[in-house]
DNA sequence: CCACGGATTGGCT
DNA sequence: GCCAATCCGTGGA
């Protein structure tokens, strides 16, 4: 595994605002090590979300039982259902009673790629070319890591997903760009994503 | 109880 | 590029 600094992160880091977070969010290893496999990959693709001004939240109209978490403090694990057949997962940012998340929409595997590849296409994955397929959106990501409602709530700091820190990606390979799939507050720049990054669902 | 639509994906034109 | 699939959370009657 080429991690540097393999340090997992600590609930401060997940207690400030919600674009500094997911700024700070790309590069870092995302882990999953429920039983003996461990699943890890890199973050490159994230979008910031705010109940208090951002109307394509979960949280803008209140608290409902299916977005409490994100009410709560940073650092737990928001796992949601949608389409009636996806899960997408984010990091629960700031303080209680903000009510904002960061979605994860891309990571670059970095280990358990077989078991990946198993999640998402019931196979081993044959060609190099395809491998992006793999974890290259919001419900791709949470199949390959087999994260579903089961998660829903994870402590990111005492639970079975965790993030490791990692050096910061430099500003100038950062991409900021508006939010794919909504139909509100579109004109917020809050996706962000490493520039050239095979693993980022979509330029 | 019922109706609506979604922070998506993959397949087909 | 377009669109159907497919649950279920949410809100209103």
């Amino acid at each position: 595994m080429n991690i540097s600094n393999p340090k997992k992160l600590n609930r401060s880091f997940y207690k400030r605002d919600v674009l500094t977070v997911a700024h700070e969010l790309l590069g870092k290893i995302l882990i999953k090590a429920d039983g003996p496999e461990i699943l890890a990959g890199k973050i490159v693709e994230v979008e910031a979300y705010d109940g208090s001004v951002d109307e394509a939240a979960h949280t803008f109209q209140g608290k409902t039982k299916r977005n409490e978490i994100m009410f709560g403090n940073g650092g737990y694990f928001y796992v949601y259902f949608t389409y009636g057949a996806h899960f997408c997962c984010n990091i629960v940012t700031g303080t209680e009673g903000h009510g904002t998340a960061v979605l994860i929409r891309g990571v670059e595997p970095v280990e358990g790629v077989e078991r990946m590849s198993f999640n998402r296409f019931g196979k081993n994955l044959l060609n190099e070319a395809e491998k992006h397929k793999l974890t290259n959106g919001p419900g791709k990501v949470c199949q390959a890591f087999g994260i579903n409602r089961e998660y829903y709530g994870e402590d990111l700091i005492n639970g079975r997903i965790y993030l490791l820190n990692q050096r910061r990606i430099p500003a100038d390979r950062i991409v900021k760009t508006t939010r794919i799939g909504i139909k509100k507050s579109t004109e917020l720049d809050w996706r962000f994503y490493i520039k050239d990054n095979p693993f980022v669902s979509r330029k």
